[in-house]
DNA sequence: ATATGTGCAAACTCTTTGCATGGAG
DNA sequence: CTCCATGCAAAGAGTTTGCACATAT
């Protein structure tokens, strides 16, 4: 029963291949529809959760922001979201070390950095 | 105009105050019905907002929850998310300089990082 | 006495689910 | 020809708003 190849499922992946960066299920939408003019948003939030199951996206989840998705597969980084036009954006560096900052009789087991600022496009 | 002390008012405020931690709404409103067992979910958004506006709480914002609140004042910190019992603690410590790991063109501003695992009463 | 704050209920936004139809296999 | 996937519409969860009444000042 592996998936079928439907016009909708094809858009919303090629969306993600197209941006490189984390989407919103409204900016997949968006982006997807440049494909298929008629798809819903329950058919991108159905996808979505499927793609997670099936390990080809990633939740990535941002302060105060809805969730977002990314294709899976990328090395441990981090997220930059930009306050000009709301979009997030890869941080593919880490401080490290820094589960060590947890006070004493908590065990950290994953951390979650996200910078705010300005992207090239917003300066 | 400044505010009115009503009873509402004063039980969200002691609700934080035993906390010591950051509250959802919802934890709020659990915590300041046993001073005011009538209060509305409405009521407790309104003050949030208010208190927010009149620098008595900050939005404490973690990745793929809903917003909590805590009493401002407090100096640069971080947080720390328990998987067990879902609670946000405080984390008196930061790693520095992380905004300098935003990729070149951008321009990081603000920052916030998580810890995730277990509190000491989840271990 | 006056007007701000509260509680209720309706409105809103975002996301999920039910169901009949359409298209992939 | 079969079912799985889609689109629509309705249902949920969390938050906001409108309105009449209560209450702090």
């Amino acid at each position: 029963m592996s998936p079928r190849q439907t016009q909708q499922r094809l858009a919303i992946r090629r969306a993600f291949k197209r941006a490189g960066r984390p989407l919103s299920p409204d900016e997949v939408l968006d982006l997807a529809r440049t494909d298929v003019p008629g798809l819903g948003p329950a058919t991108v939030y159905r996808n979505l959760s499927r793609l997670v199951e099936e390990g080809w996206l990633t939740e990535v989840s941002l302060p105060g922001e809805s969730t977002r998705y990314e294709t899976a597969a990328l090395p441990h980084h981090h997220h930059f979201l930009c306050r000009g036009c709301g979009r997030a954006f890869d941080v593919p560096a880490c401080p490290g070390d820094v589960e060590d900052l947890a006070p004493r009789g908590f065990v950290a087991e994953a951390h979650e950095l996200v910078l705010y600022g300005r992207c090239p496009g917003c300066r």
